[in-house]
DNA sequence: TGTACATCAGTGAACGCGCGTTCACTGATGTAC
DNA sequence: TGTACATCAGTGAACGCGCGTTCACTGATGTAC
């Protein structure tokens, strides 16, 4: 691994666990083993390596997707929706408190924006591989109960999880007039 | 208005429009109109301006929930559900961008959380109104309709907003099997 | 092989700046007699 | 009513600190002849 992806490493880790406000510099170059000034030998300023990070480190959710694909369609609509659900709330877990935080600061949010735009990529994807409304709900779901673990700093619990995908997919199934 | 709640009213809207990492005491001594000192005559620290800004300018569901309330529920159960969904849209959309910035600061997250819990409030509140999947699934799809504007950084558009509710509570309400 | 030089990754120490915070102070208003 | 003092909201100016950033430099490695 070279200079540069050792401070990507660096920065994303910094940025997890201190979070993004307390990331510096110095903690960055601490984290990497190498000196402040050796962030600047491979990166234009803070911005510059912050969006870096966005780009190189955030999860996408392509490889969930694939991971769904791979366990072909043998099962039934309902244990599909599950499979997803549970795919979902692991990638949104993993995702939400990074992009969250570039919130906090709109120039950063509007960068990202434009960079993930151009290379297709956003929070949007998801959604839009199945722009429809069952879609939308089930997703939803998933990044709600991600942004409330996310909220609590709580971890996943398997067993929960696996209990909630498979009544939020039973009552996408059914409808709530079945349901009821 | 006193002193106190100007500065209030002025620290959310630095927050809002400059973003919360850009937020500092002097912009918003400046906007309240007084001096960065008289800031600490009236909150001990930053921090502490921070939370009472929270728990003071965040929306609260409850508004949104009583004008529900207000127009009882002649509708059917179709239409009950898409003004759930335009109200929580709402909801999350002006409440979203504050909430999500506070996890670039772990530590003023962990304080917001811990008094929110204390007073009962939080962001799990709308989904523990009615614990159930069909709420998390009608929720989940707004916050995330929510998130994905705020990403965006665009407006509200009512009209899409209406379609939306309505193509929502379609498929909640019959489910994926009826639907298709 | 030895020598002189070029390249290049990386650094220690300093820099200026803007931040949150504090201090000694002011001037208006209230109060006692 | 006038006078002396207390209270209190608010301030201008300064403070130290930690931040992002830059500079002149080092020492190892490669290269030409």
């Amino acid at each position: 691994m070279n200079t540069r992806d050792k401070i990507l490493d660096a920065a994303a880790h910094v940025m997890r666990t201190r979070g993004f406000a307390r990331t510096t510099t110095k903690e960055i170059a601490r984290a990497a083993g190498y000196s402040e000034a050796t962030l600047y030998k491979h990166f234009q300023d803070k911005t510059d390596l912050f969006l870096a990070v966005l780009h190189a480190k955030l999860p996408t959710f392509r490889p969930f997707a694939e991971e769904l694909a791979r366990k072909p369609g043998a099962g039934s609509l309902r244990d599909n929706l599950a499979a997803t659900a549970r795919a979902a709330i692991e990638f949104y877990r993993e995702s939400f408190p990074m992009t969250a935080s570039i919130f906090a600061e709109p120039d950063l949010l509007a960068a990202h924006r434009t960079s993930a735009a151009r290379r297709g990529a956003g929070p949007h994807r998801p959604v839009e591989a199945d722009p429809d409304a069952g879609a939308a709900l089930l997703l939803g779901a998933c990044l709600q109960y991600a942004f409330l673990l996310s909220f609590a700093q709580r971890e996943l619990d398997p067993q929960a999880v696996e209990a909630y995908a498979g009544s939020l997919a039973d009552t996408l199934v059914t409808g709530l007039t079945t349901a009821r």
